[in-house]
DNA sequence: TAGCGGGTTGGAGCAGCTCCAAGTCAACAG
DNA sequence: CTGTTGACTTGGAGCTGCTCCAACCCGCTA
């Protein structure tokens, strides 16, 4: 698969794609004899997951353990686990920032006067 | 008000205070005698709002025009209003995102096996 | 009178993209 | 066969939104 179509089934662009190739955070991608990448299903499974992780706020940092111990195999599945756990926790916090956030908003909104 | 309390008081920190005042998003904060800031508790709720905007994933660039209308007085309050209401709708989508997220890690987590 | 704990500024550095220039190649039109 | 189009390649610059740093100033206590 070529990278824009990788790029509409996994969310993110073409370009975050090859930055995260550069930055080591996907598995060695093989090219075709044109030099053009040749991305496969397993790929964009991958490419899904990160997709998920930064669009809900892992840093880059974390992410690129997870593709370590990814890389590792067997041996970094426990910690891997942990990885999306806390990360799950860490979404947890998140929904009560944008609940807390809801009210505010509602406060201020109400405080200029109700609709026009 | 110094600018440490300040960054207590507002949740910014106070290199983001600093910063969103050279951006022009602070009312004039006076200076005392010796050059520091004098930050007042009114001060202190436009800052907390901003916090609560920033930490929702408003856009600065958003964010400045939101302060342009608060300069303006009474004639920016509609478009204030509808800012904030957009805001509180992008909230939504964000709340699906994680929602959906959790449970891609829901399932991941699964793969990998139940607890050790 | 020296040192400490705050504050001030301008500017550099960082994360995480995002965009651009310059080049290559396949495919198709004329 | 040549020319144009379009999708890809790379390296590197630019952008956002902080975050940190150096160098300095000021008031205070020991």
């Amino acid at each position: 698969m070529k990278i824009s179509k990788a790029a509409k089934a996994c969310g993110l662009s073409a370009d975050t794609i090859r930055f995260y190739e550069k930055s080591g955070m996907l598995p060695d991608i093989p090219r075709g004899p044109d030099g053009h990448r040749d991305i496969s299903a397993k790929d964009i499974d991958w490419l899904t997951l990160l997709y998920w992780l930064r669009e809900t706020g892992m840093p880059l940092k974390q992410m690129k353990r997870f593709t370590a111990l990814a890389k590792a195999g067997d041996a970094g599945v426990a910690e891997r686990r942990q990885i999306l756990r806390d990360h799950s926790a860490e979404l947890g916090r998140r929904r009560a920032l944008l609940d807390r956030c809801e009210e505010v908003l509602a406060i201020k909104i109400a405080s200029y006067g109700e609709a026009p």
